[in-house]
DNA sequence: ATAATACTTAGAGTTTACTCTAGGTGTTGA
DNA sequence: TCAACACCTAGAGTAAACTCTAAGTATTAT
């Protein structure tokens, strides 16, 4: 099968511009064109933007992304620097979910304080409430950092 | 206490570049000058800096974040503007938390994937043993689409 | 006193990943 | 056949968040 740039957008949700454009960039370097310049993807294609897709969410940049498939196409010489790029994107994501718990816990804070906030009609009658005191201690280092 | 850009450069890791610029989109609106022109930043300045960097971390544009400073400085008027504010925040981060769940997965796979492939020294063969199939059977999908 | 250092401003430049425009060619249905 | 539509290229434009430059003033240490 073989499919027209407008089917992959509406396979992928990607705009035409953005595909002409990773082809630019160097990904996808085996879309075919027919005679008169038109581009046919195959369901490689479509499996290598599945792929891409994949190392873009992971934080990726598209020259690294590039990088990827260059070693790819190269073959088994090149297994032990994918398997890096694999190891220090699982170390960079669990730092990632590390910070984004912490960032979610001083945010719920917020979120808690503000509803009683509300219900008090006053930020600082809520801000020095017991509970919320002691929420604060136990989430913060520097606890009066956060009363912004 | 107040410190100079070069003193808040130093305790916060912002360049004095960022610093200024911040000021100028809004953010830290009340930092004092002294009477030659030179910025003294207050400990409510390096406070104000501490909520910025979370709110930063939590993923919200420069704009938003005047848009909450200004929200706090107009007082209890606009507590539910705030609230609603960290109520989508926390929705944004659980969505991404779940997101980067799903993307660690994938290349906890494909590390995997390649330290056998190493092993063996090829990767069509790795990616053809049972326990591979049966994990990415297991992850994804469509299973093939994650081939490359 | 003077050299080094730190600071100031306005505005230009950079990076990433698109996103769009202009001007043209090719294909298809009534 | 001819209008509508999908496609092409090269290159310009955009947004966000910095990052830096130039030209000048102020402060500080010796």
């Amino acid at each position: 099968m073989s499919y027209s740039i407008g089917d992959v957008v509406k396979k992928t949700g990607l705009s035409a511009y953005t595909l002409r454009y990773y082809e630019k960039e160097g990904l996808l370097p085996f879309v075919k064109k027919n005679a008169s310049g038109v581009r046919a993807y195959s369901d490689e294609d479509l499996r290598w933007l599945t792929m891409i897709e994949c190392l873009k969410d992971s934080g990726l940049q598209i020259k690294e992304i590039r990088q990827y498939i260059e070693w790819f196409n190269e073959g088994d010489s090149t297994l032990s620097q994918r398997l890096s790029l694999f190891e220090n994107r699982r170390k960079i994501l669990e730092k990632e979910m590390a910070r984004l718990t912490v960032v979610m816990n001083k945010i719920r804070y917020k979120e808690l304080l503000y509803r009683e906030a509300i219900r008090v009609g006053n930020l600082e009658i809520a801000t020095n409430e017991k509970r919320f005191m002691q929420l604060k201690k136990k989430l913060f280092e520097s606890p009066d950092d956060f009363d912004k």
